[in-house]
RNA sequence: CGGGGAGUGGCUCAGCCUGGUAGAGCACCUGGUUCGGGACCAGGGGGUCGCAGGUUCAAAUCCUGUCUCCCCGACCA
């Protein structure tokens, strides 16, 4: 391609509301462009990338066996009623209504449509295995979009759908997945690490996610450097040692705290309670039911976990006004004690005593709480988030907590979905059975900002090789030197020939804008023919990132040229 | 949804406090000089100052409302 015919908009100064490396660099090097927060439109180069990155994951996906569709993400209402996700899915799903007044949304996945498939083509089992995927815009109403290409509203993703006859099935295709993503995510240049996950608005029984170390990240991920266990923190566990250091036999009191509503206030004077004697007392409503969860004051209630533990498909804190009717006191003066409430209760809470929570009386704690005995109603869960420096729950190895992006993640769906939509076929044995699904996804977008938040120095963009948006940056360095243009045009048609793909910055520019711009565009390879150099029959050849050029002779350049980008 | 910040030419911003009818750099166009790491000189085009009301002789500037964008939080009671 010529730089001088080509749309390329690069900015010498950084948006001013892009804060992430990845935000600024994409803009500044024209492969996007915001409509709207959390809306992007994709420039040549941009689309160049994606392109190549949806190729390494069809190439991938097709490898394993699944079959690529494309389907509609106009949907209508009734489908996701069937799977009662029109409701799960809350405001985070866009939704319209058409010219009748029909109630449409814009898919936020493909589960329900894909399942819709399944149920009316697939009647045995000699059908299973399937793995069916497509690369389709998904819409999500974020509450609060970000980062650039990080967080959106709208992107691209690489879904697929597997269906099988057992669990025995699942786990395969499951497997075939899990190293399709490897080979995806490692062809892209991304060093990613596969986590234990939270399962979410997915439903079903287990998950891996694959993330991307970097600060950009939103997701938080402990892991253990000793043995390998990696969990997002919405799941991770860890082992905690907690001694019975308060321990007291004493009946309950009640003690006067009037104006104390936190954690803190409690711990200092005059009532000098420390946060671990303390039990938090949070109240949530899970699908319309109030729920109490206790965790030590010291300790931080992951929602994710208490959603696991409920079951519900909706979880949410409970309002004030609630919190009020059900409990008869404010937030800050609550506890367990003596409820008819369901109770959850962290489970390293169990066999304490001694402890002090609020007495459900406004300006009143209790204190001498035992957990045997004055929350015998309350049932054990995993419900605390973990912490850096707490053990392994493997090998006892203290956790490290780093944050880390999302670009994939594989869930093991079971028959959540089969059995609410009624898709089920006939075993060997003529019984009708639901068909057991997976569910697998990658964000072709972030893959790209991962990439540059991976790989970027203060140039610009380091892009690898693979999902470059081109290979080779050729830059005659003098264009009203007539000898430099002819060498650099033989030599873009004949790289071009020899299937390396050139972006030839032919625009009567100084050397030092065409530089400047390569790098930042962050094209792997650079090509440099100057007066200078061609004297000698020679051009300067050098690897963004590479701080020494090297020069090579005209007549070798192809063969160079072909023999690094060879297999990407 | 809560808190904070910001909307002035394509981009980055100044001007606003102390009202007097809009400016710089970059980018763009023309001419010239330059020509190996974002050149220089001269000339030029381009802005209903987010939008709507209000105050005033007069509003980018003050007041009210509203929209949009960014950041932090949205569990810690």
């Amino acid at each position: 391609m010529r730089m001088s015919k080509s749309f390329v908009p690069t900015l010498k100064e950084v948006p001013a509301d892009a804060t992430v490396a990845s935000h600024q660099l994409l803009v500044r090097a024209g492969y996007i462009r915001q409509l709207a927060a959390g809306i992007y439109s994709i420039l040549p180069l941009g689309q160049r990338s994606i392109l190549k990155i949806t190729r390494i994951v069809r190439e991938e996906m097709n490898a394993i066996g699944a079959q690529e569709f494309y389907l509609p993400a106009l949907n209508p209402r009734e489908i996701w009623e069937e799977s009662g996700r029109w409701t799960v899915m809350g405001e985070n799903m866009f939704r319209l209504k058409d010219r009748k007044g029909a109630d449409l949304c814009l898919a936020m996945t493909h589960e329900e449509i894909f399942t819709v498939l399944a149920r009316a083509e697939l009647r045995s089992y000699r059908q299973l295995p399937q793995s069916w995927y497509q690369i389709q815009t998904k819409f999500r109403d974020e509450p609060r979009p970000k980062s650039g290409l990080l967080r959106v509203r709208q992107f691209t993703m690489k879904d697929s759908y597997s269906f099988d006859l057992n669990r025995e099935g699942l786990d395969a295709s499951f497997e075939k997945h899990r190293e399709a993503y490897v080979r995806i995510f490692d062809r892209c240049g991304l060093r990613t690490i596969q986590v234990e996950a939270h399962s979410g608005a997915m439903g079903g029984t287990g998950s891996t996610e694959f993330m991307v170390p970097t600060d950009a990240g939103e997701d938080l991920i402990a892991s253990c450097e000793k043995c390998g266990y990696a969990a997002n923190t919405e799941k991770a566990q860890s082992k905690v040692e907690t001694p019975p250091k308060y321990a007291s036999s004493a009946a309950i009191e009640d003690f006067a705290t009037p104006g104390v509503v936190t954690i803190e206030a409690l711990a200092a004077k005059p009532y000098s309670v420390p946060a671990e004697q303390q039990l938090k007392t949070l109240i949530y409503v899970a699908d319309d039911k109030p729920v109490i969860a206790i965790v030590r004051g010291d300790d931080q209630l992951n929602e994710a976990k208490l959603q696991t533990a409920t079951g519900a498909q909706v979880l949410r804190p409970a309002h004030p006004e609630e919190i009020v009717k059900w409990m008869g006191a404010h937030p800050g003066s609550l506890g367990g004690v003596a409820v008819s409430l369901n109770v959850l209760i962290d489970q390293r809470l169990v066999g304490q005593s001694g402890m002090v929570t609020g007495a459900n009386r406004d300006g009143f704690h209790l204190s001498n709480v035992s957990v045997a005995r004055d929350l015998a109603h309350a049932k054990p869960a995993d419900l605390r988030t973990v912490n850096a420096g707490e053990g392994c729950p493997r090998c006892g190895n203290p956790l490290t907590v780093g944050k880390a992006l999302e670009v994939g993640h594989i869930f093991k769906l079971g028959t959540r979905y089969s059995e609410t939509m009624g898709a089920r076929v006939l075993d060997e044995g003529g019984r009708e059975v639901p068909i057991v699904m997976g569910s697998y996804g990658i964000g072709i977008e972030r893959i790209l900002a991962g990439a540059v938040e991976l790989h970027h120095d203060g140039d610009g963009i380091r892009m690898p090789l693979a999902i470059a948006p081109f290979h080779l940056a050729l830059l005659p360095l003098q264009m009203q030197d007539a000898k430099v243009v002819e060498a650099a045009e033989k030599l873009y048609a004949d790289l071009s020939a020899a299937g390396v793909e050139v972006l030839l910055d032919d625009r009567d520019e100084r050397a030092g804008v065409k530089f400047k711009d390569a790098d930042l565009i962050g094209i792997p390879l650079r090509i440099a023919v100057g007066k200078k150099g061609l004297a000698e029959g020679k051009i300067e050849w050098k690897p963004r990132g590479v701080p020494s050029v090297e020069l090579v002779a005209l007549g070798d350049v192809v063969a160079k040229a072909t023999a690094a980008v060879r297999g990407k």
